[in-house]
DNA sequence: ATCCTTATTGCAAAAAACTGCAATAAGGAT
DNA sequence: ATCCTTATTGCAGTTTTTTGCAATAAGGAT
């Protein structure tokens, strides 16, 4: 109920529609534990809706990030990728491994809010992620540093 | 002179070889006074080297980026571009009219070094871009709320 | 229940990105 | 100047993303 009654308003109020397309992506984003591609969802949603375009993939994709609804995000697989929008946060992406860590957005707010006034600039949701070695990559690359040192010196 | 001795070493160094494709692309990320996408470098690269392709200039591009003379960006346009790297910054893109804002990588600095230190994590060169909405474009939201605003009343 | 407007989808085709592999060419060694 | 190793490129083909347009269907009005 909630969800749907959520939906509804949120589109219509806006003259959007709602359709079975936007309903079954929409629902894959909720079961989802973290971001997903287009080619992802298009694959995962096929199963509940047969006719469905990779098209209209992108497209709702796309359009849920507009209404607000959805995150658009660059992972470390360069490609873009959503999720639903809850709590407003950014990522740590390693990138050797891959591994994520979130922050809240909480902790950018100071600064967000200050590029917005020095500025005269109104900062929509943002939603970034940096990228960097993890704890564990930076121990790996020390390691092989020093094997490529005595490689060198043999 | 500085320019390939730069190249040069920064390259040969690290096993890498000078192509005269690097050095053309390099050319032209050079003369640029914005970022600039594989498409746009490969048209204007083609001219200088007609048998380029456009597989190398991807490649090229990942590559610069991955040895650090260049830097990914994704602007308004939401396909990736490329520029040299300077010092180090950041943008604040307007969603409506695609003006950029420089901001230093200095203001960024304390949050990062905080957010390395609390989450065991190193942060690479980041290249980022925050989206919203520039001075201008704001006054002219406003206006149009207004206008929804009063059409609804009639 | 039926009609109407038009937001949304599917389809087909284009443009943009990415890959595997064989041919090419840096640049160090002789 | 010639040879050799292998990093880099071009080519052909694949996948991913985007676009134009006609067909479809949501949902407000009758
Ligand atoms: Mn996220
Ligand atoms: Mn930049
Ligand atoms: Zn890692
Ligand atoms: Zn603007």
């Amino acid at each position: 109920m909630s969800c749907e009654a959520d939906l509804a308003k949120t589109l219509r109020e806006r003259g959007y529609r709602i359709t079975s397309q936007r309903r079954v992506i929409l629902h894959i984003l909720r079961q989802a534990s973290d971001h997903l591609t287009p080619g992802e969802v298009f694959r995962q949603a096929q199963a509940s809706l047969p006719g469905l375009t990779e098209t209209t993939v992108y497209r709702t994709l796309e359009f849920l990030a507009q209404v607000g609804l959805a995150h658009a995000a660059f992972g470390s697989s360069g490609k873009r990728a959503y999720e639903l929008s809850e709590h407003a946060h950014h990522h740590l992406t390693c990138r050797k491994c891959g591994h994520e860590i979130e922050i809240p957005h909480e902790r950018f707010a100071a600064l967000f809010a200050a590029l917005e006034a020095e500025n005269d600039f109104s900062l929509a949701h943002n939603h970034i992620t940096l990228f960097g070695l993890c704890k564990n990559c930076q121990r790996e690359n020390e390691f092989s540093s020093e094997e490529q040192g005595r490689r060198k010196a043999d």
